[in-house]
RNA sequence: GGCCCCGUCAUCUAACGGUUAGGAUACGGCCCUUUCAAGGCCGCGAUACGGGUUCGAAUCCCGUCGGGGUCACCA
C-alpha cells in the first residue's frame, strides 16, 4: 500500500545539536520506518564561516542518544555510510559545480558579477523607497556573452544565479496545506553557487535530494517562503520534485520560533538535566501529533503503529518544559530499579569535573520564565552535588553492585529528572550534615520535645533487630505508640529524628532510610544529633 | 512593510457537518500519608470575531482581528 520513502534530516554543523533537528529526525525516521524506506543523515556544511568542527560528532551522538540513528549517513564517528555518499556536502562540490554549469548551458541560470557592495546599497535604496520588492534586480541577466567572457578572463569573482520566471505564478504544493502559489515577479533570482565555489542551500538540497532519491522532504515550516525557488530549480533541471511536507515550528512560550535565549534548545542540555532520551523522544512525538484513545505515553514502536504523516497538526506547538518534566517523571517511575540505578550512575559520571560549568548564574543571565528559571537554578546546584558525589558513588557501585539498589525504591517516585537525585542521595553517603538547632524544631514541636523524641527513638531502635523481616512494621508501630504516649502527633514527633538521620526536613521515607543505613549508622546519627543539641 | 502560513481551555491535543466540545499538563480543593513525593477523587478552564452555505458549523466559504515565518553569496 505504501512505497518505501527515502527521507532525510539535513542539519548544518554550526553549533550544539538542536532540539528541532531531533524533532525533524523523529518524523522523518518514522516516515522511513513505516514505509520500509530509509532515513538519511546529510551534513549541510556549505557555510565555511559558521562551521564548528565538533558539531558533526555531536549531532551523531545526540541522534544515537535518542535512538534516531540514520540508515545512511556520513562515515566516521560510527556513521553508517551508504550507497549515495558522500553524505557531507563539502565532499560533493564537483556535483554542484557541474549542476550549475548545466543550468547556465540551458539558459536557466547565469553568472552574476555584482559585488556585495552593490547589493547592499541596492537593498538600502529599496528599503528607503519602501519598495514592495526587496532583492536582486537581475542586472547581470542581460550580460552579453562577450561581457561575461571578459569578466571571467579578468578573474572577476562571481556567483551563479537561477533565472526565476518573472511572468508567471509559481505553483507549489505542500502535503498539509495543498497548493501555495507565489508571484514570480516578486521573487528575486537566488544565488545557487557562491563566490567561494560552495553551493547555497537551495542548489545543494535539490542536487542531493535528487541524487539520493529523496521522496519526501519533511522539514520545518520556515522553509515555505523558499518553496518557489525549490520548485523552479526542479523545473529547471527537468526533475520530478519530491513531496514537500512542512512541519510546524516548535515555539517558545511567546509563540516565537524556539530559540536559545528563551528556551533550552541544545540536546546536550536535556541530557545534562537528566531527561531520559525515550521521554524526550515521546514528548517530541506529541508535538503536532497524537495517538488514538488519548494515549500520551508510548514507545517508538507504538508511535510507528499509529504514525500517519497526514495526521500532523500544523498549528505551532509551544515546547512546554513543564509537561516534559512530568512525562520524564513517568518514564523514570516505569524504569525497573536496576535500570534506574544504572542511569543514575551514568548521570553521575556525566557530571564529573564540570563544577565550573554548573556555577550559579547571575540573576540577569537566568531565564525569565518562572518554571525554567527555577528549574535551571536547581539543576545547576544539583549537578554540582552529583559531580562531587560521583566518585564515591561509582567506586561504591563497582565494589558493591547492590549498594545503590535498596535506595532506588525510596527515591524513584520523587524524581522527575535524574539530576534531582542530588536532593536525596547524599544522606546515604555522609553523616556530615550542616544542620542548625532550629531545624530540629519544626512546627508543633519544642526544643525539649525534640531532644525527648530523639532519646525515645534511640531507645526503641537500640532494641530493634534490623534484620527481622517485619522490622519496618514494628518500628512504625513503636514510633506511633510512643508519640501517642507523649501526646504528640507522629509528624512533629518524628521531625527531629528525620533531621538527625537525613540532615533535612524533607527526605525519603524515614524508617526505610534507617534500614538502608543500618542500625549502627542510624544510632550514630542520633547520637551525633543529641550531642549537637547538647 | 511585501509575500506566505496558522488560529479548540494558560499549555499539548481529541472530536465521518449532528458529542453536555473529550483527554493530558499546569493550577485549586479533598482523600491517602511519618516529611516530600507518588496515587485517587473533584473543580477551574477553549472552538478569536463577524457574516454566509446548511435542517444542523469547531468542522465548508468570505471578511476582520490576532499570532508566526520569511525577505542573505546562513541553513
Amino acid at each position: 500500500m505504501t512505497t518505501p520513502a527515502r527521507v532525510r534530516v539535513a542539519p548544518s554543523p554550526t553549533g550544539d545539536p538542536h532540539v528541532g533537528t531531533a524533532y525533524m529526525a523523529l518524523f522523518n525516521k518514522a516516515m522511513a520506518d513505516t514505509t520500509g524506506g530509509a532515513f538519511i543523515l546529510r551534513i549541510e556544511d556549505t557555510d565555511r564561516t559558521r562551521y564548528v568542527a565538533d558539531s558533526e560528532r555531536q549531532i551523531f551522538d545526540a541522534l544515537a542518544w535518542l535512538g534516531l540513528n540514520p540508515d545512511e549517513g556520513p562515515q566516521g564517528h560510527g556513521g553508517p555510510g551508504g550507497p549515495c555518499g558522500p553524505y557531507r556536502q563539502s565532499e560533493r562540490l564537483p556535483m554542484y559545480k557541474q549542476a550549475a554549469e548545466d543550468l547556465i548551458a540551458k539558459g536557466k541560470a547565469y553568472r552574476c558579477f555584482c559585488a556585495g557592495d552593490r547589493l547592499d546599497t541596492l537593498r538600502k535604496i529599496q528599503q528607503a523607497e519602501k519598495s514592495k520588492f526587496i532583492g536582486y534586480d537581475g542586472l547581470c541577466r542581460g550580460l552579453k556573452a562577450e561581457e561575461v567572457a571578459a569578466n571571467l578572463a579578468a578573474g572577476k569573482p562571481h556567483v551563479v544565479r537561477l533565472k526565476l520566471r518573472q511572468d508567471a505564478e509559481i505553483q507549489t504544493t505542500d502535503l498539509f496545506r495543498g497548493q501555495i502559489s507565489f508571484i514570480g515577479a516578486e521573487q528575486q533570482d537566488p544565488v545557487l553557487l557562491k563566490t567561494d565555489g560552495y553551493p547555497t542551500y537551495h542548489l545543494a538540497m535539490a542536487v542531493d535530494d535528487h541524487a539520493m532519491g529523496i521522496t519526501h522532504v519533511i522539514r520545518a515550516e520556515e522553509w515555505i517562503p523558499s518553496l518557489p525557488i525549490h520548485f523552479e530549480l526542479y523545473r529547471a533541471f527537468g526533475w520530478d520534485a519530491p513531496v514537500f511536507a512542512h512541519m510546524p515550528l516548535l515555539r517558545n512560550k511567546d509563540k516565537s520560533k524556539i530559540s536559545k535565549r528563551k528556551n533550552p534548545t541544545s540536546l546536550l542540555w536535556y541530557r545534562d538535566a537528566g531527561f531520559l532520551p525515550e521521554a524526550l523522544k515521546n514528548f517530541l512525538g506529541l508535538m503536532g501529533f497524537s495517538l488514538p484513545n488519548d494515549q500520551e505515553i508510548f514507545s517508538y514502536a507504538e508511535f510507528l503503529q499509529n504514525f500517519d504523516l497526514r495526521k500532523v497538526n500544523i498549528g505551532g506547538p509551544i515546547f512546554d518544559l513543564q509537561k516534559l518534566h512530568w512525562l520524564n517523571g513517568e518514564y523514570i517511575r516505569r524504569l525497573d530499579d536496576r535500570e534506574l540505578e544504572k542511569r543514575l550512575v551514568q548521570h553521575c559520571r556525566l557530571m564529573i569535573g564540570r563544577e565550573a560549568e554548573f556555577a550559579d548564574l547571575p540573576e540577569d543571565q537566568l531565564p525569565q520564565e518562572t518554571f525554567l528559571k527555577d528549574f535551571e537554578q536547581k539543576r545547576r546546584r544539583q549537578s554540582r552535588v552529583l559531580g562531587a558525589l560521583a566518585a564515591e558513588i561509582m567506586t561504591s557501585y563497582e565494589v558493591n553492585p547492590n549498594l545503590l539498589l535498596p535506595i532506588i525504591p525510596l527515591i524513584k517516585e520523587r524524581l522527575h529528572t535524574l539530576v534531582e537525585a542530588a536532593d536525596y542521595l547524599p544522606m546515604f553517603f555522609t553523616r556530615d550534615f550542616a544542620y542548625t538547632r532550629e531545624a530540629f524544631v519544626p512546627k508543633k514541636q519544642t526544643p525539649e520535645g525534640a531532644v525527648a523524641a530523639l532519646r525515645e527513638v534511640r531507645a526503641i531502635l537500640a532494641d530493634a533487630d534490623f534484620n527481622n523481616p517485619g522490622v519496618k512494621e514494628s518500628l512504625d508501630a513503636a514510633f506511633r505508640a510512643k508519640s501517642e504516649a507523649l501526646g504528640q502527633k507522629i509528624g512533629p514527633f518524628l521531625g527531629p529524628v528525620r533531621v538527625a538521620i537525613t540532615g533535612a526536613s524533607v527526605s525519603p521515607p524515614l524508617v526505610e532510610s534507617m534500614l538502608v543505613l543500618g542500625k549502627q549508622e542510624t544510632l550514630a546519627r542520633l547520637d551525633n544529633a543529641l550531642k549537637f543539641l547538647g
